[in-house]
DNA sequence: TCACGTCAAGCAGAT
DNA sequence: ATCTGCTTGACGTGA
């Protein structure tokens, strides 16, 4: 088990999501920024080391306008050795690295538009994968995407999508559950359709679920990620209290973590903390988890 | 230095 | 109709 936080460090002097307007864009910025970001990501990696902390989800800014026509710069060249340098880092102390591309990103969706701009940006997040050399267990998730009035025929279109895409991409999707629309077992359900990992948001599964309780759906979750898939990825967070329902809360409650903790004791998974105040929760985590066998402690 | 209007991209639900 | 949230503020102009 391993325990990390998404994109943002809010203790370190830098950002790895640093990017700029699309009437700023220039070459010149373009390679100032994704500079920065690589060297700022790589800094991130070493504070996370220091502290614990192996799981990361590299942040979608990480080059901007990667996937936009405007870009005609090969970045994936000029940083070749940079992204290859942060990855021998990533496998040297057998970190875990997620992505996760924004809402935009819609496989089934009813715009062939949209879903060619998707395709794009997730080859964009395949290159980043790819140029850190890092193994399939480095994982892209996306939710299942929107209704559109009909959500069986939403469901099919993306299975029938899914199948066209290629094989680059498509081992390293993951699908997760979402607090609205798809719930994880629609998210099964796709599964007996499509070989794909299933990622698993506890506090989505709070928000949007059909009774099942979160011990039981392990089992058949773990299921779905094979060998080379690396072990099953957990998105943790709980609700703000007195806020509206799915807003995440500012800082991790403890007790909660601990109890899903003890909810899940008899299986191994990573955990991805999605609480606003980033690598601090992840500290209070590892801290309050520091007597789970399961935990990694990084070999000094 | 700071205020504040706006920012590549989509969808659904609330207001 | 417009705003908000999503994983979440922050870029950048103008004063």
């Amino acid at each position: 088990m391993r325990i990390g936080y998404p994109c943002i460090n809010n203790l370190l002097d830098c950002k790895s999501d640093i990017t700029f307007r699309l009437k700023s864009y220039s070459e010149k910025r373009l390679k100032e920024t994704v500079k920065n970001n690589l060297s700022c990501l790589l800094r991130i990696l070493e504070f996370n080391l220091k502290h614990n902390i192996l799981f990361f989800r590299i942040t979608s800014d990480l080059v901007p306008f990667a996937s936009h026509s405007i870009c005609q710069f090969n970045w994936q060249k000029k940083f070749k050795k940079e992204f290859a340098n942060i990855g021998n880092f990533i496998k040297k102390h057998r970190i875990r690295i997620s992505m996760h591309p924004d809402q935009f990103i819609l496989l089934n969706s009813l715009s062939e538009r949209i879903y060619e701009n998707s395709l794009r940006e997730l080859t964009y997040h395949v290159d980043v994968l790819d140029l850190m050399e890092l193994d399939l267990s480095s994982k892209i998730q996306l939710h299942v995407g929107g209704i559109y009035g009909d959500k069986e025929k939403s469901m099919k279109r993306f299975i029938t999508r899914f199948k066209r895409i290629n094989t680059k991409i498509k081992k390293r999707l993951v699908i997760e559950n979402d607090e609205k629309l798809y719930s994880i077992e629609d998210c099964l359900n796709l599964n007996r359709e499509i070989s794909i990992p299933l990622l698993f948001d506890t506090f989505h599964h709070e928000c949007n679920n059909t009774g099942e309780s979160m011990g039981k759906l392990f089992n058949e979750l773990r299921k779905t990620w094979h060998k080379a898939d690396g072990q099953l990825m957990v998105d943790y967070s709980s609700q703000y209290p007195g806020g509206k329902k799915g807003k995440h809360i500012d800082t991790i409650n403890i007790e909660h973590f601990q109890n899903f903790l003890e909810e899940t004791k008899s299986f191994d998974f990573d955990i991805m903390l999605e609480i606003k105040d980033k690598e601090k929760s992840a500290i209070k985590a590892i801290k309050a988890a520091s007597d789970d066998t399961r935990l990694i402690i990084p070999s000094k």
